[in-house]
DNA sequence: TTTTAATTGATACTTACTATCAATACAACG
DNA sequence: CGTTGTATTGATAGTAAGTATCAATTAAAA
């Protein structure tokens, strides 16, 4: 019986793989993320983390994003915001009463972005979507 | 026959219809807007108009925003910019290469986060989506 | 014309980073 | 192991995109 990797290893080892050295702050981040669930901000981390400079956490998340180990994405306003990547490729929807970030697979999106060739002129590289609601935990909670 | 009213005007009975002054500054950074034809960031603005200050022009951009006279999107490294809004909903595509925005309809997209319901859970107050493209000009240009 | 609340702008502050660069430490090599 | 060299770090300062403050001004209703 074969141990799934801890995902701490995968996100050291996708470090290893683009060639960076795997620092014991770079394992502090990793760590640091890991211990949340949720999405998290950058400054979250840095304070959680006083040991390791403001620059290298912001470095490391700027690292780890590349890596498509943490997804950037952002609240309505346009805070920014970190949530891990669980799921190969995914849209997240963002509550906007709690902030609580969840990852959904949808291929339908995918398909019609490939069919908008006659709305959109030009070649398609990329593209970014999320999806803003209210939580079930926060439709179901009192004060709101 | 009916002359169909200016964009200006339609961006000063927007404010006006939100029960807001109409001020010179004001009318300044709308004219600002009108005498582009593609996105800006308020800085531009701000730059253009020395006799407005930089407050009264992120506030006015905001007023607009608010009321649908412009969006403001974002590049895929973050950066906010502007743009004027003249279809009822759309989404927008970026071109990476020259930073040109274009607005598109698609109904799609629309039908496709309704029909989501079973993968995001709570209810859905709002999405953001932009597509990012090498615009047609880009991809012909030589040097790119 | 008077009045008054909305608006302005100079300034300072905030957030989310990025640039600099001397000091440090990973990891490859012998 | 120890040496070495480059990647990495962190303190500091700077940038981009705003927001808060508040006294002075002004649009527009009365
Ligand atoms: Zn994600
Ligand atoms: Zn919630
Ligand atoms: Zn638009
Ligand atoms: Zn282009």
């Amino acid at each position: 019986m074969t141990t799934a990797p801890t995902p701490q290893l995968d996100a050291i080892i996708a470090l290893e793989d683009a060639g960076l050295r795997i620092t014991g702050q770079r394992r502090q981040v990793v760590a640091a993320i890991e211990r949340r669930d949720g999405g998290f901000t950058a400054e979250d981390i840095a304070m959680e983390l006083p040991g390791v400079g403001r620059a290298t956490v912001y470095r490391t998340l700027k690292l780890l994003v590349t890596a498509d180990v943490i997804c950037k994405l952002a609240l309505p306003d346009g805070t920014p915001m970190y949530s891990p990547s669980r799921v190969e490729h995914h849209h997240h929807s963002v509550c906007t009463t709690c902030g609580a970030i969840e990852e959904f697979r949808d291929t339908t999106v995918e398909r019609v972005l490939r069919s908008l060739t006659r709305e959109i002129e030009g070649e398609i590289v990329g593209h970014r979507m999320e999806v803003f609601i209210r939580c079930q935990t926060c439709l179901e909670s009192p004060g709101a």
